[in-house]
RNA sequence: CGCGGGGUGGAGCAGUUGGUAGCUCGUCGGGCUCAUAACCCGGAGGCCGUAGGUUCAAGUCCUGCCCCCGCAA
């Protein structure tokens, strides 16, 4: 079976690698056009594309699909069935109408819950127990397609959106692996997505990391995981950005301090209060330094209770 | 050449108008204590990123280079 692999990111990468270790003829990896990345804004070659170019797998980059762009590439790989892994476009009916097994995508949150682009961050932010991996085939809505396979697993009370990241990443490489396999051997079943439950994950940006220290202590620390390890959720002290890598919720004792102010520094952490309970900030980075454990940060910095995060000067 | 912050004992920072290098933590030794990551006393440990320059004198001023980081993407 012939399969065109359309990916992106480092969460594509695995599903890539599962592909070709299984022994699946990959004719080619259709992924985005290489960006500027990194302080020099230096060039960088895409995840999936390094990893194609390393595998000897042909790598396309069209700027757009619309037009047709893709057609050609299509007549000439006669490939069988697409694996649509966090492309980043979406497929125009050309595409997708092409391969003879139609194209399937691996996305990673149980559907419909938190279609889109960052399912998995949104899914720590919500404070969600309970995510995975779906398999679906892919129709023209986003994210909307009939769901072939499902692998669920508990998100961890201190897990990062980061490190779920990558647990969901090798998950969605074995079940799409799975999933291939019943498709080859005709053995895959549709399941239309329900109707209630859907709910969208926008992008993040940058600006939708500040933290609102109105908030409750247990909403923030699921918004510091969610955010971690991009954008990376972040306040201010003293006018300038200070990013919050990690912190824990702790027991408020009654006080009512103003949210966002400092209950106590030093070895144990940073307590800040907020709308309802405290938060221990356990490692951060200010402007200029370098990330480190907050108790580190008390080492040089004094932070005298009643200092207040979250000013703008 | 996108903008900006920074490189000082093991770690994090301070160092004022250039003139004997300080603080917090850690570490070592001693003491207190039923005990302790707590407390008290004492000690060790720094060619101040690197190469030059200005000066009687440079961590502190000037220049080149290396490295780290924030913004921006």
């Amino acid at each position: 079976m012939k399969i065109l692999f359309f990916g992106t990111p480092d969460f594509a990468a695995p599903c890539l690698a599962a592909l070709l270790d299984a022994g699946y003829e990959v004719v080619g990896a259709v992924s985005q056009p290489d960006k500027p990345q990194g302080r020099s804004m230096k060039l960088m070659p895409t995840p999936v594309k390094a990893l194609a170019e390393s595998r000897g797998v042909p790598v396309f980059q069209p700027d757009r699909l619309k037009e047709g762009q893709l057609r050609e590439t299509l007549e000439q790989l006669q490939p069988d069935l697409c694996v649509v892994v966090a492309y980043g476009k979406i497929l125009p009916d050309y595409i997708l109408d092409f391969p003879k097994y139609g194209c399937i995508n691996v996305h990673g949150s149980l559907l419909p819950r938190w279609r889109g682009a960052a399912p998995i961050q949104w899914a720590v932010l919500a404070g969600d127990k309970i995510t995975g991996v779906t398999t679906m085939h892919m129709d023209r809505g986003l994210d909307t397609g009939d769901i072939i396979d499902v692998q669920t697993t508990e998100i961890g009370a201190h897990e990062t959106a980061g490190e779920l990241f990558d647990r969901l990443a090798a998950m969605g490489a074995r079940l799409l692996c799975d999933t291939v396999a019943k498709i080859a051997a005709g053995v895959a079943t549709r399941t239309p997505q329900p109707a209630e439950g859907a709910c969208y994950a926008s992008m993040l940006s940058r600006d939708m990391a500040v933290i609102d220290w109105n908030r409750s202590a247990d909403a923030l620390d699921c918004f510091v995981r969610g955010m971690n390890p991009w954008p990376v959720a972040y306040t201010t002290l003293n006018g300038a950005p200070v990013k919050i890598f990690a912190c824990e919720p702790v027991a408020c004792d009654g006080k009512t301090e103003l949210p966002g102010t400092v209950l106590s520094a030093g070895g144990d952490g940073i307590v800040v209060s907020c709308g309802h309970g405290a938060l221990r900030i356990t490692e951060l980075q200010a402007q200029g330094g370098k990330r480190m454990p907050a108790s580190v940060y008390c080492n040089g910095h004094k932070l005298p209770a009643g200092t207040r995060f979250g000013e703008w000067a």
